[in-house]
DNA sequence: CTAAACCCTGGACTACACTCCAGAGTCAAG
DNA sequence: CTTGACTCTGGAGTGTAGTCCAGGGTTTAG
């Protein structure tokens, strides 16, 4: 698909696109004559990956990193395999916190229903 | 306490906090008669809550809303109710992302272990 | 063939969330 | 009292992650 679909695929700007391929996180993308990028399916699955990563408050440089050792999978592996293990961790981390939030709002929303609104004392 | 035992409290630097107060994230902090900021662990509670909402990918602004509509508390609540209710919501979106990146993680660590791996092919 | 809708490069620009001064006052310990 | 750590204001500067051209080539539908 050109550059245009894989945006639109990934919700992304035809910008935004370029930019990551400047910036590694997509790899060189293969050509066609006329010198349009081709890009795959797997490519929007990757920046799929890409966006999770970044939630999860990666820079892009981390993300890169990350993909690489994801990349890299078998080969260097034992090597690499901390570098997902720490991503694995700080997902687990950040659900933690993120139920916490979710408990303290859901607490205000509770008081709120609790009498605290408007309905009869107004 | 002082802005600096605020600042280390919630692993902020003191020109963040200053920053927060501008920006209407914490309340105009009470002053000493020199001009010294005065907080309370009420101000370290609420940067704890800034934190969270930021992870999950609000602005600033966007913080500022959702802490207003939380401080109105019972008053307006039922006209502001929506907005955590969209926050919850981002919450459970996020939580529910965050799995799913780490299965894939997790996948990845697995198909590792399961002879990818250096060990007895190198 | 031509018009609309794409795509290309490279560089300037932007928004956000801080961070870093300069120059000055305040406070606590010795 | 002095020294050093802290605080003040207001404004300029920074890094990240894009966004937005200008000026041009390509593709596709009619």
């Amino acid at each position: 698909m050109k550059i245009g679909e894989l945006a639109t695929r990934s919700a992304l700007s035809v910008d935004a696109v370029r930019f990551y391929e400047r910036r590694g996180v997509l790899p060189r993308a293969d050509r066609t004559a006329s010198g349009y990028r081709m890009f795959t399916d797997a490519d929007v699955d990757r920046l799929g990956l890409v966006r999770q990563l970044q939630d999860l408050g990666l820079t892009l440089d981390e993300v890169v990193e990350a993909l690489q050792a994801f990349d890299r999978g078998g080969a260097t592996c034992a090597s690499e395999r901390w570098r997902l293990e720490a991503v694995a961790t700080r997902i687990d981390e950040r659900i933690r916190l993120l139920r916490m939030t979710h408990r303290t709002i859901t607490a205000a929303l509770a008081a709120c229903d609790a009498g605290a609104c408007g309905l009869e004392s107004n």
